[in-house]
DNA sequence: GATGAATGAGCGTTCATTCAT
DNA sequence: CATGAATGAACGCTCATTCAT
């Protein structure tokens, strides 16, 4: 490797960390304070440079979460693809992906709060079109995925599906919202109870 | 009762419903686009009026989410004292106030969106430490109810009740941003499913 | 005529009069300083407002613009097409075309100032289309009168027609740069002189 | 010569050359675009460079504008004044100017533009105090040979000198919009063409 | 000579709010 | 009660400029 290729990737490198940790102070801004209420200055002060300053490194406040949004569920997908590719039984499956949807949350944490506060109002514009079609293919392998495992015989029939999705889906990401990593409980430890309870309900038998 | 005294009740009264109208059209329009992106004159605009002419009903746009909150709150606080004044056993009083949460959401989802969305946001301010209050009392209740549950052996003892608390929270109050009136389910149908689920678990045994 | 009627007219009548105003002054601030440079402060404070409150009357600084130009240009094309529907001679086509000129000049000098600056600019975006398609309608018709000169004999034969064209165009429309309403010579005196100068050149015979 | 001397003098020309370079560029993009309405950065991106590197070599964008614009004078003032000193009749120094001045035009073509449009802008800095010294001196070297010309009786008595000279003045500039050298005509070519207008005029005799 | 990250003033624009009518 | 013109603070963003490397 010559020198100047080295140098290259260094500073390409130092670039993509840099922009890294400004998406992720972001995130976290974003996340507390709300991505409408935040300004641009307030995330430029939590990464200690002025608000213009983040210009250099993206276009737009909006197209730091884009950035934010799209690496999270990039991550996801690629999680829930591992998963779905294994090919197990439904109950085993939902408790894969439960287990892989609070990796997520511990992760990115403030991403997926973003998501859970702001999707509904981002997708509306076009460059969040992606955020739609998540939900989508998000709902279609839920659903596809309950059916199944009350085919199967693991789930009770009794239940509407539609039901049980939004159910499962609100219930493990609203978690984001009061999870902290290094906490009391591990993501694992707060999946497995999650996972106790909608599997086996909260009354004694 | 004078004519005078009539009039002037004729007219308190017809400010106040114009009050509850506007409040109305005010708190679906900041479901719907979150109240930091919502512009006062989109509210006017909803309600037919100019954005200058909302000030001769309220003070600014925070009173106007103050309003709307702690008008939801109150109803909701009301429902569950008479719950918790019923006196029934674990099990019935949970069943009680699921069934009650979906009342409110059933006559205040806009409300209950909102609070949601802006509540963390909002309860930065004094005039909002209500919510914070609210928000106390709320996990108070719920983990003295959980734990007297555990306690009579209604409820599983295995557990972690933080969790099982959160779980419940969440699963209840997130319902209120897809929830439909007039929709496929009724808001009681829809407590009785989440009962199941939550009490039996989605697994067939 | 009922009284609604006429309030609603008297409304409108003044909110478009005070629009002509706002623009009056926008458009002697940007012919003075060149749009690029001026701000939408300085127009405000010509016109003895706040910055923001231009927004109560117009879209942005790009509409004003929009709105100056365009004003100027419909009455321009209104003024050229009464000359060439009167059916006259070359000579007299380019003279009564040189004097409605200088009476745009007279009437609308800011706007044709910024036209003079600006239009090359401006005219890259798609808003301003009209302002590269009056270009090209305004060559055409003076070529075309030209040509029609040269072939009526009216004019020399020996000139090159484009070269003339421009040579026309520019000593016109410059004017507007210097020519200042009440000073010592009225629009339609020097129209005459150029007109002299134009015809008949400037060398003693 | 010493060694040392000749590489400074290489280091010191190559350093003009690259000056003279980076100053056609930027005039290009000025004249192009429009000197408020270009940035240093689309300056530098033409040139090749990013745009903190022009600061290496300028002291601001306003002193490459200045070094612009006083080249271009300094070079047509030395034309004029060889003109002036051969002490030629009325009508072929005024020959002998617009063939010097086409000549500026085509040699210094995004100078003159920037000249037409931002000089009036420029001025009032004192640092371009020169503009409004060669506008003044270019008026007096004007009127005085037109009214020379009269006097000698070269030129008609019946226009007004003032105008003639605005005429002659924005007849010669403007050409400056719409030149390209190695066009269809040659910088002398329009010269020729326009003198002959400005003499004789464009009317059939 | 040139880079690239940062600065900081200022821009066009938005919006909650006021108030004379 | 409502209007509509205006306010003024703050916003997202731009850009001339600086400077350590």
């Amino acid at each position: 490797m010559s020198p100047r290729r080295r140098d290259a990737e260094g500073t390409a490198a130092a670039r993509a960390e840099r922009r890294a940790e400004l998406l992720a102070t972001a995130a976290e801004v974003f996340a507390t304070r709300g991505y409408a209420a935040t300004t641009v200055r307030e995330v430029a002060d939590a990464a200690g440079i002025l608000g213009g300053s983040l210009y250099y490194h993206f276009d737009s406040k909006e197209s730091m979460a884009d950035e934010i949004l799209s690496t999270f569920l990039n991550e996801m997908w690629a999680a829930y693809d591992r998963v779905l590719a294994a090919d197990l039984g439904a109950r085993d499956t939902l408790t894969a992906l439960v287990a892989e949807s609070f990796g997520c949350i511990d992760r990115h944490r403030p991403a997926v709060v973003m998501y859970q506060n702001e999707s509904r109002h981002l997708a509306t514009g076009p460059r969040f079109a992606y955020l739609t079609e998540s939900r989508r293919r998000f709902e279609e392998m839920w659903m596809t995925l309950l059916e199944r495992g009350v085919r199967e015989g693991a789930f009770r029939a009794d239940l509407d599906i539609a039901l049980v999705y939004r159910f499962i889906r609100d219930t493990v990401w609203v978690a984001a919202t009061w999870y902290q990593p290094g906490g009391r409980l591990t993501a694992a430890q707060i999946a497995e109870q999650y996972l106790a309870m909608v599997l086996g309900g909260i009354q004694h038998e």
